[in-house]
DNA sequence: CTGTTAGCGCATTCAG
DNA sequence: CTGAATGCGCTAACAG
């Protein structure tokens, strides 16, 4: 049916491995037979069955990005700077999505452990509170990556942004646009984002000398209607904030339509500020600030790592975490 | 090295075919035997390897996802879609990204004619101007379905909005709206997509007796800031218009920059509506009207579609067309 | 119900 | 410089 390295083998009146060996440019044949044999590819049409030559090599030219989501800005521009260099590398990608639920992330570890892709690209999900099908799919040989959501206890590579500073900054920014009383939403109990932009928050609150007992600290659930509940409920307390910085943009959108709903005035009587991902800012509802992480860069300088274990796979090259920084980015009548 | 099924069948004492039939829950097996095969199986964590069955099946479970740009909530939700459809079926995702280029687009149409995928959802660069790539890469077996971006020449089932009608919408929101000269913003000189909101856009301007002279339909390029000077030289030229109707999102994003840059009202001076798939209203700015695609549901359709072909491959089933309808959302102050 | 055998298409020994 | 032979890991006849 389709044309094979065989069928090429007999027109041209060489032996497979010759006309094998001539596709792969070895040094040990003739420049002319290479010619005549890349010619005769090109007019058959040949294309090298890839699941043939993976399963000789034992390497897939594949890789895998698994990630919470892809309807979040940040991670489409994340898949973007890894597809750029997967290119680069002639690279394929492979993408999962795990709808933050460990279950599936178990699931995606498990199938990736036979030499599908020769290395992983991850984001944790928001559920996840344990490492064992990562360490496992570790052991296996398959080199991974962590990128944004990352994991201290694994031994890998960790491509992050500063998200202490982001989260000290949007805090700060607050406090310096008058507010006394911040609340911060919490994306999730387990991930590293999380406490760490939490960290940021809590030292600017001390910073400035906002006691402790004034931090609010807002847990969410991965349900939005159940966070714009809860978001309701603590716009209608007693103990209600001025400010209020959101680790995640899907957070900045329930307060919005929360507000939207009681009729409370953003920025008026309530200021926002989010780590959030949409780069046309001219879109962008000007009470809105936002925290944005370079996530094209993140997702580039991840990929760069693992190619860089994939090259070199004889001498592991030493783990690196990299941190790059956030921006923030004032809007509108938030500023001063 | 890695556990095959070479490796379970010495350990359980039977033939490798026993144990690759068990694990397939093949009818030809006892419960009995299926039960200790997949036993050791989970004990060594035997995964089988994929390239290995998928040489020897021709299938590959596999499917292809080419898109001209994933930093786009369109194609982002799109792809969500897809990979809801996909993990229902147990397939894998692949995803490749022509950034409008249509060489990488017959690049990838080429690397996948040798069994690597089962099968490809495309939505055409908009530099496509010939498909001999994608009739090609059909002829030779693979099933291709087009979404949003399609092709009418190559008899493949299409998955899209309807166009036409939204582009009809978009205009007659700008006329009801009080807009005497309206621009329309054409994304490709290629495109369905294009050229049908085209053509709702010239319905309508002639339901309102508008004449002919009075359309304005702007040429844009693959460049943000070509686009950017095109936009600048309209709004500052002698036929200025008061409306516009930017047919994809970057050129509504490129509108509001060149407005911000001349300091133009919008939406007292200038009204904007564009197709745009920023499903996150409370967050945009108010001032833009949309018309929003289904793109999660034309996701979903597409692949479906697709999963069709590949489960009946036998009695090659009809093409079809599947037109799904677009959603007008007037925001603030546009609104009448 | 289970085992034996023969490839899928390619890359790579080992011989010449 | 080229060819013959082997096997990657798995599935699918074909036997029994």
């Amino acid at each position: 049916m389709s044309v094979n390295i065989k069928m090429l083998a007999e027109r041209l009146n060489l032996s497979i491995s010759t006309v094998s060996r001539a596709l792969r440019d070895s040094y040990e044949i003739s420049e002319s037979t290479k010619i005549r044999v890349k010619e005769m590819a090109a007019a058959l049409n040949y294309h090298a069955n890839p699941y043939a030559s993976s399963l000789r090599k034992h390497r897939s030219k594949t890789i895998a990005v698994v990630i919470p989501e892809i309807t979040n800005n940040f991670f489409s521009l994340a898949i973007n700077g890894i597809e750029y260099i997967a290119q680069e590398k002639n690279y394929h990608v492979l993408i999962y999505l795990t709808h933050e639920d460990i279950q599936k992330e178990i699931g995606f570890a498990g199938h990736l452990q036979n030499g599908r892709v020769d290395g992983v690209l991850i984001s944790l999900s928001a559920a996840t509170d344990n490492y064992d099908h990562l360490r496992e799919l570790k052991e296996k040989g398959v080199p991974i990556v962590f990128f944004d959501r990352v994991c201290d206890s694994l031994e890998c590579s960790n491509i992050t942004t500063d998200d202490f500073e982001g989260g000290f900054t949007a805090t700060e920014h607050l406090i310096q646009n008058g507010c006394k009383r911040i609340a911060y939403l919490d994306l999730s109990k387990h991930l590293s984002i999380s406490s760490k932009r939490k960290q940021g928050y809590l030292a600017a609150l001390k910073k400035y000398n906002m006691k402790e007992e004034e931090s609010l600290i807002i847990r969410t659930t991965n349900n939005n209607a159940e966070n714009e509940e809860i978001i309701s409920q603590l716009l209608t307390g007693p103990h209600k904030p001025d400010g209020i910085f959101a680790s995640a943009e899907k957070l900045a959108i329930a307060c919005y339509n929360v507000c939207e709903r009681l009729k409370i005035n953003i920025p008026r009587q309530l200021k926002v500020i989010s780590f959030s991902n949409l780069e046309i800012s001219s879109l962008l509802n000007p009470s809105l600030s936002t925290i944005t992480q370079p996530a094209y860069e993140i997702g580039k300088q991840a990929a760069t790592q693992l190619f860089r274990y994939l090259e070199k796979k004889s001498v592991t090259p030493a783990y690196e975490n990299i941190i790059l920084k956030s921006t923030l980015i004032p809007r509108g009548s938030t500023k001063k």
